[in-house]
Order: structure tokens, then C-alpha cells, then sequence
DNA sequence: GCGAAGGTTAATAAAAAGTTAAATGCCTTA
DNA sequence: TAAGGCATTTAACTTTTTATTAACCTTCGC
């Protein structure tokens, strides 16, 4: 099955710790435990969970400082913070947002709200991240980079070589002909002769190995699934 | 001045539509305001908030199912929608989220609470994470004091090196294009030729060495992972 | 085996980015 | 306030990379 997400809590007291795990648990999320900063940081390191759940007072490493180290490391620019907090520490409520929270939820915990606050939040971490980019096969097309994952291999492509390749692996297995590919590649007023993309599809296939698209004569060409 | 942000606030009770107005407006938020969630809607569709206050408990149009249609609408995709709530309706704060909010505010309503979880609401938005300092690689690069530390050694960056730096740095192997670089580190309304990026590139390489920012020919820059 | 569609290659054109030096403007300090 | 220094920008030029084309080759169905 998979799991709504990885949430690690950390907190001093170990019944809110059970407590807490206990209804995340049952939601469907991934728990993890830490009883202070010291100890909850390697363990992110280790886990990345999506979401932590930060007690604000706790002896070792407090709530602050653990959150304004977490968000100084790039290795959690898309993990979410939540603060936990007691009613009465409302000006750290405060503060926290200053060290860079997410987000507080105020104790006593009540179950309801905090699933509901959590799946809110989570919602909105899934939203924001856009995932331009594509899995087919062994291959990793990503946008964001602009790269070609297979494996622990990295392959660069060109720009149009990449538009193309990322076109027709849109759709995996439906057949692309020449004036869609370059309506969509090249725009629509831009005038190329058909050679073109005969030498782009090589180039990629240079790149890749021949066995990812494949041509159909007469209509246009495809990425093999 | 530029504003902090378009907040649309919406309750059935005079005083509050006064009091949340004026705290948002002192800090910097452009404020408009409506009596129920027919009344909202039209307006909503015409200013594009960025962010919409609502109460649970309206007449003519409750804010559940306002909620509803400003969700429901593609025009709003961007749009934070806050509850505001009595402590007495938390079963109604659960319905809330099922209605697509995204947090909720209990009332009494106090201020330092509301901008701070306001300004994390919209900070998350507009900005993504803002952190004062990332950590990436060798490199750590300090908003402070606008250094980069590498073990013992001190490099200092100029103010445009640095901001350049940073926005590369925040998302570590993602490339950024040219025209985002400039919205972002030279701001929107400034004309500067394409070359002036180049050479703030080589500065950086310069001071740095060649091993963190990477050209992605066509698309742009990025920082090496 | 013929012809059309596609593959291949190398040459050429075009685009993008790198480099350098000089010009500009701003701030500090004597 | 003039001189110097530094950050920033621009222009002119070079290099590198990518895109396109033309010419020729191969394949496949009929």
C-alpha cells in the first residue's frame, strides 16, 4: 500500500508521542519519533519525511532552533514544519513563524483537527510541486533539469531534442504524425523541411539506444512501450 | 507602494469586517470586504484576491458553500481560501477542509495571530520557502552576511553575484530560464540585455570556480547537484 | 526491382553563451 | 566636492553548441 506521506514527531513527552503517532498511524501516514532536536535531525536527514511535527519547549534542542536549522538545509526545502504548542505560548506561536514554520497546531491535540489540518496541508505540498516531469520505461524525463535519468545515468539532450523526446513520451505508444510534432515543437508558422525531425529523432536515438521510439511508416513516429 | 497582497474578507457582523480590515491594512494588505458569500463571489471574480477570509456562519450564502464555488472555479486555483470560526463549531472546521479551505483562524479573531499566520499562508505562495540561509554542496550561503563560507574560507559576493547565487542555489539542479532569473534578482520592469546575466555567471565562476553553475544551452542556468 | 518513406552523414547556418574591456553610475573618503 | 574604488551594465567580439539543409543511402511493401 502506499502512505499518504512520512511524518516525523518530535516531542519530550512520550505519551504524546503515542498518542500522536497512534491517529497519524491509522490515517495512513508514515510515523517516525524523535524525544528532541538532537536526536530528530540526523533522523530526517535519514527518513526525509514530508512533514514534521515540532514541539516547541523541549530540553536539548528546542523547537525554534531545531526548525531554523532544518530550513537553513536545502535537503528540506520541501519538507513541511508544524509546530506543536500550548495554548499559553502564544507569542512563540509567533515566533515561530519567524524561524520559518509552516504552520502550529496548539495542544491539548485533538485528533480530528489535527488530521484534518495535516491532510490540508499535505494537500497543498502536493499541489504546489508540479511534477513537470515524466516516467516511462527505465527513463526519467525531467523538466526541471532538463535531463534524462536511466539509472544512475544522466543524459543531456539538446532543447529540441528534448521538446521531442518529452512529446511523444507524453503519450507512450500513440503515434505522433510529422505536422503535429511540428505544430507542437517547432510552432506552427516556423517552416522546416521534413528532414529535420528524421535528424533529431536520430540524435536522440544516438543518445538513448534505438529501442525507445519507434517509426511507422507513412504516418509519423512513437515512443515504444 | 506594492502591496503585500489582495485579501477579500467576508463575515455577516460589521465590527468584525472593521476590525480584521484595519489590522490587514496596517500591515500592507490591499482589503476589500462582503456581508455574505453572494456578495463575494462577484466581487471575488473581479479583484482576484490572493487570499479570501471567510466565516463559517453566514446567512444568504454560508461559507461552506462558498468555499464550494470559489473552489469549484478555475479562476480561484490560485486563491487561499481561511475560515474563520467560533471555538464551538470544530466539527464545522473538519467540514471546512472536506470544502477545500485551506486553514482556518478561530475567532475571537487576535491580531498578531492573524497576520503571522496570514503572512506564513501567503510567505508560503508568493515566495515559496524564504530561508535566510542555504546549505548546498561544499557552500554555505549566508543571507546575513551575503558570504559564502566554504570550510574555513570566506568568499564575498557582490549584492547582484549573490542574489543570483541564492535564487540558483534554492532549488539545487533545477534550471532556471533567463527571463525567470531576471523577474526574480532584477525585478519585473527592468530592461537589461541578455549578456549582463552572462557576465554576473562568470563573476560567480570566477570567485567560486566552474563546479557549481551549470549552462543549460536554450533553457538556462542552473546549480550543479 | 521499383518507388516512396525514412535513415544517415557531413557541411553550413544560426543561435546561444563566453569573454573581455570599457563605460557608467554610485558611494565613500580625503 | 573631487578622486578613487567598486558594482553593474553594455558593447563588440569569439567560441561553442545546436539546428537545418542537401545529398546520398537504405529499407520495405507491392
Amino acid at each position: 500500500m502506499e502512505t499518504n506521506g512520512k511524518i516525523l514527531v518530535v516531542d519530550d513527552e512520550a505519551d504524546i508521542l503515542e498518542f500522536v503517532s497512534y491517529n497519524l498511524k491509522k490515517e495512513g501516514y508514515e510515523v517516525w519519533t524523535a524525544m528532541n532536536g538532537q536526536e530528530a535531525l540526523p533522523l530526517a536527514k535519514k527518513i526525509k519525511p514530508d512533514l514534521i511535527l515540532l514541539d516547541v519547549m523541549m530540553p536539548v534542542m528546542d523547537g525554534l532552533e531545531t526548525c531554523k536549522r532544518i530550513k537553513a538545509d536545502s535537503d528540506f526545502a520541501k519538507t513541511y514544519v508544524v509546530f506543536l504548542t500550548a495554548r499559553a505560548e502564544e507569542y512563540s506561536e509567533i515566533e515561530g513563524f519567524n524561524s520559518g514554520a509552516d504552520d502550529y497546531i496548539a495542544k491539548p491535540i485533538k485528533p480530528k483537527l489535527l488530521i484534518s489540518r495535516l491532510n490540508a496541508i499535505l494537500r497543498r505540498k502536493t499541489k504546489e510541486i508540479v511534477s513537470p516531469s515524466i516516467k516511462v520505461k527505465d527513463l526519467f524525463i525531467d523538466r526541471e533539469t532538463f535531463m534524462i535519468h536511466r539509472g544512475e545515468q544522466k543524459i543531456q539532450l539538446a532543447r529540441k531534442e528534448f521538446e521531442l523526446l518529452f512529446l511523444l513520451a507524453s503519450k507512450p505508444g500513440k503515434v505522433f504524425t510529422r505536422d503535429y510534432i511540428l505544430e507542437k515543437v517547432w510552432g506552427e508558422e516556423v517552416l522546416v523541411v521534413d528532414r529535420t525531425i528524421d535528424v533529431h529523432i536520430r540524435k536522440i536515438r544516438e543518445k538513448l539506444g534505438d529501442e525507445y521510439i519507434g517509426t511507422v511508416k507513412g504516418v509519423g513516429y512513437k515512443f515504444e512501450v
